[in-house]
RNA sequence: GCCCUCGUAGCUCAGGUGGAUAGAGCGACUGCCUCCUAAGCAGUAGGCCACAGGUUCGAGUCCUGUCGAGGGCACCA
């Protein structure tokens, strides 16, 4: 990458200069007069020297070799800025690295084979998923997969409580349900699960076991009850992710912790570190003892334990099974749990910050300028599935991922349903498919397609340079996508890397500047133009892989919004 | 009351570590095309970056406060 080389011709001349800098960050400026790559490194390392910013950048620009850096031209500008203006050769090479490391292009190794582990959707099996999961389910996997790109490797698990009170109820409302059917009316318990999917459930059950819980009110039929509904629904949110392309290494339930006597073995870790103390009738943890704002309750007076205990038993878990690092990828209404479960681990020794989290914002859904609300299956919210069939799966997923997190997501269902360029995903899309088109027009395998620098630097098009930089960047964005934690980072670059592609293509529309066109009879400056159409081909797809989004040769429209 | 996140164009949102004239999409407006290189293309207008202070050569970005939105502050999950 031109970056590079750049990067180590200014390393060895700060070294001269007697200057240690840990990273020296290059830009792509906004004004194409600012040159290819700008730095601001003269300004930060001015007063360090003791000198002007100005003075240092024109003392750095004289000893920089053009050649070796890759560069045409450097000039210092406004208060001490380097301009750089790439080489014709260096901006062409950049497309013979992405054609040579095609599929792998874009990754990077700055995980080092390290493990991390992504905990996310973590639904507990009461009901259908809602659109809240589905945010999740396709921020997790994109960070999962960015991860995965950058050289960690990744393991993706779901944590869900299969025992406790949500489950009781979920148990009493079937029953409910199901003896209501049944002739013998009974009301849902309060603040019982009213969805139709209950119903459901309790129409499963009275084929499977007829009348048998009819007047059986004991804990083992409950119990019974309880497992098969629980298998009934999870089965369902196993489809509804599965079908929305997520999948998990691993399935973690809360009572193995009990099983496995981890939960008694926490707890008496935890008495060892003499931070807990009796209050009330209850057992506290000391958390105070590490910034929490007020200390917790881990068994009840009741002598249950409160949701907290459990929560530190499986996150000491998680650390003995190897994982240094987790992200816990939650609603921003699990906040306040972070500050109780980072306290828990910390007092059994681990480190400070242990886990990460990454809170996402609420969801919502608008038509027409009008807020959805309502689901009658679920009882409330919009399940993901509802979603996910009318928009398609490649429409949800980027959607979801196209937001920070930390946003609250607005879901423009007109947006989402519009099938031309301005839904952003299609634009994508739209742009890999059109670099398909050129090549199955041209005949050619795009395989195949292959170009020397002689031919490369035929490509002086304003936004053939354009696109080459951009594409060039591909490896560090997907870099810092990572490093932040945000996939929206990458679908930004993908939307704008698309927008410079489809003006490319257009703008050599037969009609308009014919010259301009890919497939134009000069054979040189044709080939040079196919290198460009692979290497934007490469970057969208392997950006669109990562975002778990297909990337068609071919869009076909839908007629209408029935289903294919 | 305390804590966290957010507040940028009419709308939805981007704005690496503080850096040059704050960007994109939608919508609006103006041209162009009816080509088959795709369900159009090109361009224009639109901003007190919520507000008030501060830090500094420089603040949308950092700090303090105010206002507004969402969430959290259980012996619930």
């Amino acid at each position: 990458m031109p970056q590079a080389a750049i990067d180590r011709s200014l390393r060895a001349i700060l070294s001269d200069l007697g200057v240690v800098v840990s990273e020296i960050h290059l830009e792509r400026p906004r004004d194409p007069s600012h040159g290819d790559l700008a730095t601001n490194l003269a300004l930060k390392v001015a007063s360090e020297l003791g000198r002007a910013p100005r003075e240092v950048a024109e003392e750095i620009a004289q000893r920089l070799n053009l050649e070796t850096a890759g560069v045409e031209a450097v000039e210092v500008a406004g208060p001490g800025f380097l301009n750089f203006r790439l080489s014709t050769r260096t901006v062409a090479s950049v497309l013979n690295e992405i054609a040579a490391e095609d599929k792998d292009f874009g990754r990077s190794s700055e995980g080092r084979g390290r493990s991390v582990m992504v905990e996310f959707v973590s639904a507990n099996p009461t009901g259908p998923l809602h659109l809240g999961h589905g945010r999740q389910a396709a921020l997790g996997d994109a960070i999962s997969s960015l991860l995965g790109w950058t050289g960690w490797k990744v393991h993706r698990e779901y944590y869900y409580n299969d025992s406790g009170r949500q489950m009781d109820l979920l148990a009493l409302s079937v029953r409910a349900r199901y003896r209501a059917l049944l002739g013998q009316e009974e009301p849902l318990p309060q603040d019982g699960y009213r969805g139709d999917y209950v119903l459901e459930v309790a129409e499963a059950l009275s084929k499977e076991v007829g009348t048998r819980f009819l007047e059986d009110n004991s804990d083992q039929a409950l119990e019974e009850i309880r497992n098969f509904a629980v298998q009934i629904l999870r089965a369902e949110q196993d489809r509804d992710l599965s079908d929305f392309r997520v999948h998990f290494d691993e399935y973690f339930l809360e009572s193995s912790l009990y099983k496995n006597g981890l939960v008694d073995k926490t707890i008496q870790d935890l008495r060892a570190t003499g931070l807990v103390y009796q209050h009330e009738g209850a057992t506290w943890l000391r958390t105070t003892e590490f910034g929490d704002q007020k200390d917790r309750v881990m068994i009840r007076t009741n002598g249950m334990p409160t949701y907290f205990l459990p929560d530190v038993a499986y996150h000491k878990n998680k650390w003995d099974r190897g994982f240094e690092r987790v992200i816990n990828v939650q609603g921003s209404d699990h906040h306040g749990t972070m500050a109780r479960v980072r306290s828990g681990v910390r007092a059994l020794g681990l480190p400070e910050g242990y886990p990460e989290y990454l809170l996402h914002q609420m969801v919502r859904v608008e038509r027409d300028g009008q807020e959805v609300k309502f689901s009658k299956r679920a009882g409330s919210g919009v399940t993901l599935r509802e979603l996910y069939e009318e928009v398609g799966v490649d429409v949800a997923r980027y959607f979801f991922q196209m937001r920070k997190a930390d946003a609250q997501l607005l879901f423009d269902l007109d947006m989402a349903l519009d099938q031309s360029d301005k839904n952003p995903v299609y634009k994508v899309q739209y742009a890999h498919a059109r670099m398909c088109s050129i090549f199955a027009k041209a005949r050619v395998a795009p395989e195949e397609v292959a170009a020397d620098v002689a031919h490369l630097e035929l490509l002086r098009e304003d936004l053939e340079r354009e696109l080459v930089k951009r594409l060039g960047e591909f490896p560090a964005t997907v870099e810092r996508a990572a490093n932040q934690v945000s996939p929206h980072v990458l679908s930004d670059y993908l939307e704008q890397t698309a927008g410079f592609a489809n003006s490319w293509y257009h703008a050599g529309n037969p009609t308009r500047s014919p010259q301009l066109a890919v497939l134009v009879e000069d054979e040189a400056l044709r080939t040079a133009r196919l290198a460009l159409a692979r290497a934007v081909q490469i970057v969208l797809r392997n950006g669109l892989v990562i975002m778990g989004i297909d990337a068609p040769t071919r869009m076909v429209r839908k007629r209408d919004q029935s289903v294919e």
